[in-house]
DNA sequence: AACTATTTATAAGA
DNA sequence: TTCTTATAAATAGTT
């Protein structure tokens, strides 16, 4: 997408790759955004820069139930590896003043406008839509529940006519746990 | 970018929601493949279905490295709002805002870091009680899901084994499931 | 920091 | 679902 085909290969010139970084990182977060929304999905993105800057986007308030979520996920395949090793970043000291300047500059425009955008955005929809979403997996679920506790209700009287006294006993301890797990 | 401009909200329709989710989770995977190669950077993305199903990218060999730096990434932001005195809990978005436009014009490049960590932190903390309760629910729901559905199936398991006339085990398997019930 | 020629992603249709 | 295609969107190189 641009006058020329880019070949998928790191970008040895200092100054393209950071106006590309740029570029496509506002391009990952725009798009992570809108998987989440359109799909109705959690999406988190988390990027570093080659100097150690954090970027980052979550769909979710805080991003730690989704990380949460991933570790649980995770847990079988566990692979220990060592992080990627930093590039060979020779360059001038011009170089690195205008890198910085750059940054810098982008910092203060770029970065705390976008910032404030996700914060505007954060507090309109998060609070309505994801909170609706919530709302929806809670009913859902409770939903599950009850036709599970029905379930096993009629489980229990099928089981229950070959019982003798203490199986008898038994299911009536199994049903008031049943209903003091309905009533909460 | 499709036969139509697509309003970005949420899908209703079940069937082109999992489309649209299948083609932009694999465009977002690409996209997050070609910043890391092109900008030497590090990236992870993690996304849930809505059905549970973990999707994710890691420019590493393992996501772990990335979350860890991440949340260093995180304690570091939420150590120098502390050193500035801010409250970790009660600095509310609207507040932080409003600092953000009186100030934005007379901070220096130094201020301008140090306040982007502070709205980094701040967005992280943007977790109202109300949803934190409910993501609360949300995870007992599950649990008693879960137990719900085991029970169900030692139930039925049982039901099995009533025509074979297994009275013992059967006794033996009521007592396992009361006792999961009760301890709850 | 804009612009725009192109490439790329993808929404709808088959 | 998978492929096709018209169109929207992203972005590489330029100014």
């Amino acid at each position: 997408m641009g006058r020329k085909k880019l070949e998928i290969k790191r970008i040895e010139d200092n100054g393209a790759r950071m106006v590309c970084f740029s570029k496509r990182r506002n391009g990952l977060i725009k798009k992570a955004k809108e998987l989440s929304v359109l799909c109705d999905v959690d999406v988190a993105a988390i990027i570093f820069s080659n100097r150690g800057k954090l970027f980052q986007y979550c769909s979710t308030d805080s991003i730690e139930p989704v990380l949460q979520r991933y570790k649980d996920e995770a847990e079988s395949s566990t692979r220990s590896s060592e992080a990627k090793g930093q590039s060979n970043n020779s360059i001038t000291s011009e170089e690195l003043l205008r890198d910085v300047e750059r940054e810098l500059d982008e910092l203060s425009v770029t970065d705390l406008m976008l910032l404030q955008k996700e914060i505007e955005a954060a507090i309109s929809q998060t609070r309505s839509a994801k909170t609706q979403r919530m709302v929806d997996t809670v009913s859902s679920l409770r939903e599950e529940e009850k036709s599970l506790a029905e379930e096993k209700r009629s489980l229990e009287e099928i089981t229950g006519k070959n019982r003798n006294a203490r199986g008898k006993k038994m299911l009536v301890d199994l049903n008031v746990a049943a209903d003091d797990q309905m009533t909460e």
